[in-house]
DNA sequence: GTCTATAACTCGATAGAC
DNA sequence: GTCTATCGAGTTATAGAC
């Protein structure tokens, strides 16, 4: 995994705030100068091109996702509680009017390079597999029926977080994408 | 509904594919202007703005999308058989590399005006309901469980509609959204 | 590593002729 | 209704001093 110093890493976070509000495409080096306090040229010495930055900053984005979903597996041994927080944690996304930062850039992918949209699948399917323990988990701790399709059952449990964000952030209703989660959670519970 | 002639609706047709597959601040009048043949100062003749642009484009869309659930729901008497075949329609737009034209609005919701954010709660809810709708006539005709909460499992519907075309757009699977949305139906058929 | 200065380009939008 | 011409601002990106 790539270092970066204390600049690139304001960089990184002011890059990510802004593509999980208004997208990648939609803000400038320009931006991003006003935020941290350091020129546009600057930037480029970290960044060369902004392709350059959509790349280091899903790489980064994905590193600490994999993380903070370890150590939900390791504080929440619950295999139904394991979504539940994942779900109050889309939530909570949502009701600061933001956006999954793979999701935003999803929707913008036929204007990234391939690399990145490698690293978008990647996302996607990591997030799925954890899903998918959380529910083999909850299986065998008899909370979650054991007649669901595991495979079926974790891509969509994804497909409804990301959708639900995307219809709840459009209505700025957070409790839209909760009650959704919430019964989609009843429909797997025992 | 307002009526527009041959040139703004050729118009509004390329900046609805654009914004279909690049996104609306993916474009810009000069890519119009190639697309239709009409210079940009002319375009800004039908559309001063490119705010007022996507509002009417939103609108129009609306308007066709509204005409098109009824003709589904005239032609399809099987309240199961019309969700099978708006799951189709959206596995079509996804094999063509496209997006759900108000979700891809609604991803760059921050940066249009509050008048089109209005028009795209508008569409999900038509869509809602044309969902719950389906719902409850599957219901009456046994082909779908009376168990199923209505309300639930039409925005969840919907979610993962949007959420697996993003992810099944992604990963260039349209058989991804298609494996979802099958099981899907099949967890409401009886 | 950070700066000033600037190139080269594209953007949305307007004025005014026809 | 469509055009030419143009403005002013914004964009990514680079050269070169410190």
């Amino acid at each position: 995994m790539k270092e970066f110093n204390d600049t690139a890493n304001q960089l990184l976070d002011a890059a990510e705030r802004y593509t999980q509000m208004h997208g990648f495409n939609a803000f400038s080096y320009k931006d991003l100068q006003e935020q941290v306090g350091v020129k546009t040229s600057s930037i480029h010495y970290y960044f060369p091109t902004k392709q350059d930055l959509a790349l280091s900053m899903t790489e980064r984005y994905i590193e600490r996702f994999r993380v903070n979903l370890q150590a939900i597996a390791q504080e929440q041994s619950g295999g139904l509680k394991r979504l539940e927080y994942l779900a109050k944690l889309y939530v909570d996304v949502v009701s600061k009017q933001k956006f999954c930062m793979c999701g935003m850039l999803a929707s913008d992918m036929l204007s990234l390079s391939n690399a990145v949209t490698v690293k978008l699948c990647e996302f996607f399917q990591l997030l799925e597999d954890w899903i998918a323990e959380a529910i083999e988990l909850g299986k065998k701790q008899k909370t979650i029926k054991t007649s669901v399709n595991t495979t079926w059952a974790a891509s969509s449990f994804l497909a409804v977080l990301e959708g639900g964000m995307l219809i709840a952030r459009t209505q700025n209703r957070p409790d839209y994408l909760e009650n959704i989660m919430q019964g989609t959670l009843d429909e797997l519970s025992v």
